[in-house]
Parts: C-alpha cells; sequence; structure tokens
DNA sequence: CTGTTAGCGCTTTCAT
DNA sequence: ATGAAAGCGCTAACAG
C-alpha cells in the first residue's frame, strides 16, 4: 500500500489559502485570522494531518530531539535513568532517540552515526566498559552538538558530566563493613577504564587506611563487568589461605551474583561472610539475605542529566565548559551486612 | 556555537565535482569512477561527513526508522523485548526509536503523533491498561505505516500480532497448583480490558473446572496494574472467612509485592499459601521463596515482532491481515508452591 | 492579516 | 561516467 502524506497544500488548496497562511495558522502565529485558524485547524484535525518533522527540521536545523545512548538495558539502572530523561526533554518539548551499545566500542560508534545523521540536538551518553577513544564523541562538540555524560562519564572531554560521589559510596559502605567488625574486605572491581571503577576503589582503599587496616592487592579483583565470570572469583576468594570476610561488589549484579555463589557453598551471609554493593538496584531488596548497599538518587540523575542537555542545547553557547554535577548516595543497610 | 554541517556541497566544491556524482559516490551507486569514489570516500571520512537523513527522508519518504510504543519500564519484561526488536530491526537496516505511554492513554495517543511526524516506517506497540480507544492506531494504518503487536494487543484492529498462549500458561499453572492440593485458589487479575487478563483468567477457570473445582467469584480480583495496590487485596483475601490456600498473580511483579505482603503477615509460603506469578522476571528467581512462574520467551517476541514489522513494511502491501504469533510459555516450578 | 519567493540537503529524472 | 534541474514538505524572509 502506499503511503499517503497529507500535506500543507492539501490544506491550502481546500481551503483556498496560501500556504503561509495554513502553516501560520498550524503552528499558532499570533497575526491569523481567527476563523482562518479555526478552518485551518479543524480540517488539518479531519484529515489527520501531522507536520512533517523531517522537512521542519531540514529547513529549521532543529529536530527537537535528544538521543541516548547507553551501554546496557540489564540492570534496572539505566532504564529508569533513561525514562526519567525522557520524560525531563518531553517537558521540554524534546523527543528522545534512544540506542544501546551493549557494552560494545563499535556498536557505540555506530550509535553516533545513527544520531548524528538524525540529527539530534544533543546527546546523552554512559560509554562503554571497552571505550577508550573518544574521538567519535568529540565530532559532536566539533559540530557544535552538545553532549552531556553521566555515571560512565569521559574523562578527557570537556562536557556536563553528571555522576554520584563513588568515592564517598564506597567509602561509607567500607566503613560500615569495617565497624561490623570485618578485617579482611575484599573488592569486585571494575574495569580500571572507568572512572567509576577508579572512585570506588579509591574510596575502597581510603576506609581500610582511615582504619589502619593493611591494603592487601591480593583481595581486589578487577573484573570486565561480565556477570558470568563473577564465580570465577568470588570461588577463587573463598579458596584463599586466608579467605575474606566481606566482599565489597562494584555493583548490584555484581552483589547479587557473588551472594548465590555462596549461598551455594553452603556458607552463611553475612555470619562467614557479608556481601554488599552498589546502586539499590530493584532486585537487592528481594534477594535473601536482602542486600546492603549504596543507592543512587537514579531518576535525579537522568532529570539532571536531560537538563543540562537542554539547557546547553538552549544556551547556545561557543564553549564546553566541564561542569560536574555530583549527586549525593545513601548507605542502604540491609541483611548481607 | 553555531551548528555545522557538512554537505554534499561543500565536498562537491573542494573536489571539483557535480553534486549528483558525490551523492552517487557516497551511496555506492556503480556508475562511479572508482577513483573518483575514493576521493569522495576520503574527504567525507575526513570531514566527518554524515549523511543528512531528514533530506533522504524528505526526498524517499522512507526514513529506515520504526517506532515502539510500550507501557512501562519497570518489570524486566518491555526492555528486553524492546531491545531485542531493535537489535533485530537494526539487523534489517532499520533504527528505532522507543517511546513509553507510562499506562497512559493521553500519553499513548501523544506518543504516536510523534511517531507520525517523525514518518517512522513502522510502528511496534504494547497498549496502555487504559487503551480502549483505538483510533490514534488506526491512523497509522489510513496512511499506510504498519503496524505490529506485542502482548498487549489491540483485538479489534487487523494486524500482525505477537503473544504468548496466555490462556495455557495461566492453565497449567493452575493445574500444578491443584496437583500441589490446593482447592482454594485466588487469581489477582487484570484489568479486564486488557485481553492478557481475560485470558488468564479463562485458562484460570479452566483448570479449575477441569478439576471440579467450583469456581468462587469472591477469590478473584481484578485490579489495575497498579503495585501500591496489592496489599489492599492480598489482606482482603488473607481477612477472608476461608481465605485461599494459593494466589495466581497475573505477573510476576505483582507476585513478589503478594509474597511480601504474606511474609509481613507472618505466614509461610508455600506452607500456609502458595503464590505464583507469570512472566519469570530477573527477579523472581531472587527472592525468598523463589516464585514458581510462567516464563515468556520475552527476546524471541521481540524479535519476531520485529520481524513482522519489518515484513510488513517491505511487502508494501495493501491489505492489513490478522496475522497472530503465539509463542509458547513453560512453567517454571521453584519454592514458592 | 495574507501572499510570494527562495531554499534547507538530498535524490532523481533526464540529459550529455 | 558525469552534470543540470526539479522538487520532497515545509518555514522564513520579504512584500503588500
Amino acid at each position: 500500500m502506499k503511503r499517503h502524506q497529507v500535506t500543507i497544500v492539501d490544506i491550502a488548496r481546500e481551503l483556498q489559502l496560501s500556504k503561509s497562511t495554513v502553516s501560520r495558522a498550524l503552528t499558532g502565529h499570533p497575526s491569523v485570522n481567527a476563523t482562518t485558524r479555526q478552518l485551518v485547524l479543524e480540517l488539518a484535525e479531519k484529515l489527520d494531518y501531522q507536520r512533517n518533522m523531517l522537512a521542519i527540521g531540514l529547513i529549521t536545523r532543529k529536530t527537537n530531539t535528544i538521543g541516548i545512548i547507553v551501554p546496557e538495558f540489564t540492570s534496572s539502572y539505566f532504564p529508569t535513568v533513561t525514562i526519567a530523561a525522557q520524560e525531563e526533554a518531553g517537558k521540554a518539548g524534546y523527543n528522545t532517540v534512544i540506542c544501546q551499545s551493549n557494552e560494545r566500542y563499535e556498536t557505540e560508534v555506530a550509535n553516533t552515526k545513527v544520531m548524528l545523521a538524525n540529527q539530534v540536538d544533543g546527546l546523552l551518553v554512559s560509554i562503554t566498559k571497552e571505550t577508550r577513544n573518544f574521538d567519535h564523541l568529540k565530532i559532536f562538540q566539533r559540530k557544535g552538538i552538545p553532549i552531556v555524560f553521566f555515571n560512565r562519564v569521559c574523562d578527557e572531554m570537556d562536557a556536563p558530566k553528571v555522576v554520584v560521589d563513588d568515592y564517598d559510596g564506597a567509602y561509607r559502605v567500607v566503613s560500615h563493613l569495617i565497624e561490623r567488625g570485618r578485617k579482611r574486605i575484599a573488592h569486585l572491581s571494575g574495569p580500571p577504564s572507568l572512572m567509576i571503577s577508579q572512585k570506588r576503589l579509591n574510596g575502597y582503599k581510603a576506609a581500610l587506611r582511615k582504619n589502619n587496616i593493611e591494603y592487601d592487592e591480593s583481595l581486589v579483583i578487577p573484573y570486565d563487568l561480565n556477570i558470568d565470570m563473577v564465580h570465577i572469583y568470588v570461588n577463587h576468594l573463598l579458596n584463599l589461605p586466608a579467605p575474606p570476610d566481606a566482599i565489597f561488589a562494584i555493583s548490584d549484579p555484581t552483589a547479587i551474583e557473588t551472594i548465590q555463589v555462596i549461598k551455594k557453598r553452603g556458607l552463611k551471609i553475612p555470619e562467614d561472610i557479608a556481601v554488599t554493593g552498589f546502586s539499590n538496584d530493584f532486585a537487592s531488596s528481594l534477594i535473601e539475605p536482602s542486600l546492603t548497599t549504596v543507592s543512587q538518587p537514579v531518576k535525579e540523575i537522568g532529570k539532571t542529566a536531560a537538563q543540562l542537555l537542554i539547557d546547553q542545547i538552549n544556551r547556545d553557547v561557543s564553549e564546553w565548559k566541564n561542569i560536574i554535577r555530583v549527586l549525593k548516595t545513601e548507605l542502604i543497610v540491609r541483611n548481607s551486612s
């Protein structure tokens, strides 16, 4: 079946008006006769007329669309941030195009091409664990399209960034473990390429130092966030001559997997070993034992990122500033520690 | 900062070529000199040239974009379906625009306008619990834009639909409860406007009938899927003079909430009362006790829906057929029953 | 208040 | 193998 599009011309012809008048009526321009406008609007409604945003975008060089690129949709974190950002953008009259990179650098690059080709007015990004080269993102700034990072930010680019205080969150959850008498605290860390990995690791180290616990490198395992590998690392830790009495996992999915491995070995949580996570995913309150974790203001992150982006779009600035918004975390103590 | 767009004209001028030649080189048209093509491609790469899809869409009347509208992103179901559909569409060269209606009819209507304005080539929809009028969706077919429904389908429209066998899934999980000796099985049902509610309810009724258990209307509570209300219904059921010995919840989130309410009352699951869900959400294996549920081939649903849609787009048919793809469910018995 | 003209960036005839 | 011209649907000057 052929696609039929109702255009301004159709309405103009029917009503014996000029295209411009119809256009003006449709866009709510004040300088148009009330009855004329009424007539146009009614006919448009009747014909299911929809403005062709392609044409408008072409001419105004604005699509009122923002793009969001996220690495994954498996935990509740990114869906929630995305939805919050979308809602906030919607309030400002922006549509949202979402792409997920599936934690692959190549896919992320492809995603940016799509965004560019579709002329997004701005981009929200959380990079993959593989991303080390940022040329594909720098293109946007070179073209004058604002970028805002969140969660997984790019340190070498000047752009607004929305993060939580990872250092502080890690510091507090590890301090909490120490307060509960834990002495050998292991850390399942993330890829060193990600800032969040580094910051959480630093928070961990700082808490140990502050409490005069010596840092034991053999208790820190950086991994690539591939959940299927967690059981290997956890078992490795438990098989150590001096196994840890607590594991601080970099994320809730990691912690949840850790709990399951530990339970499978017949050990008791938290009696034999405590486990903590990071993010307060939906599932963390459901698992048995419920997970002690650091909650992030997830919706707030999405909202803030969207606001910053729209701000940039409207501001029409000539320079990219390194605005960093650090949101607060909260320690949620449950039964796993 | 002004937006700078590199255009074909820029390349043409630089290379002393005509626009047409550059365009042909860029689109891989065969009738263009190999060296010329090479030259064009290199310069395009160097200048970060990206084809303006707005212009192309305007002229070809095709955007290579499909739209997806889903009611929510809170459980793992819709994110997973969406991602699977997006991947499948990507393979066929289609981009994806995702909107969520937040279970609101008004928002869904607004979403369809956006899709129309952005000239999507096809639409994937799962309707809200409120949607009773389908005019906003019928417009698409009238304009020649294919629609495919999944999960929450519209019965009164002729269009491809991807569903699971809700009746059968419900029948089997209820039969399972009966096998385990349950006699008074309550059902937390969904809004009657949704086909899935009706089908699951019918499966429930059929299983009772088959096992000569009388249908007791007071044990069936249709609710609007607002999770915050679940505790009221569960408590109501538990306070009945003859309380149920099992609750079949229409969805996993409902079941999980149900479990928590029951646990809070100090009752034992499944000894005092069994609970089952529907969908096999990620969280259902984590909760204590783990949830007996009906698993759906979620990725398969997204993939199939995308395939059907792209099929329709390419087929250029003049009529909308009521193709219904019914995917199989699987009973997952865990510890809650 | 309304009409006319030009043109956004690109593909697509139709020429050469 | 390349070029020239027309036009997708719309808005934005510039006129009246």
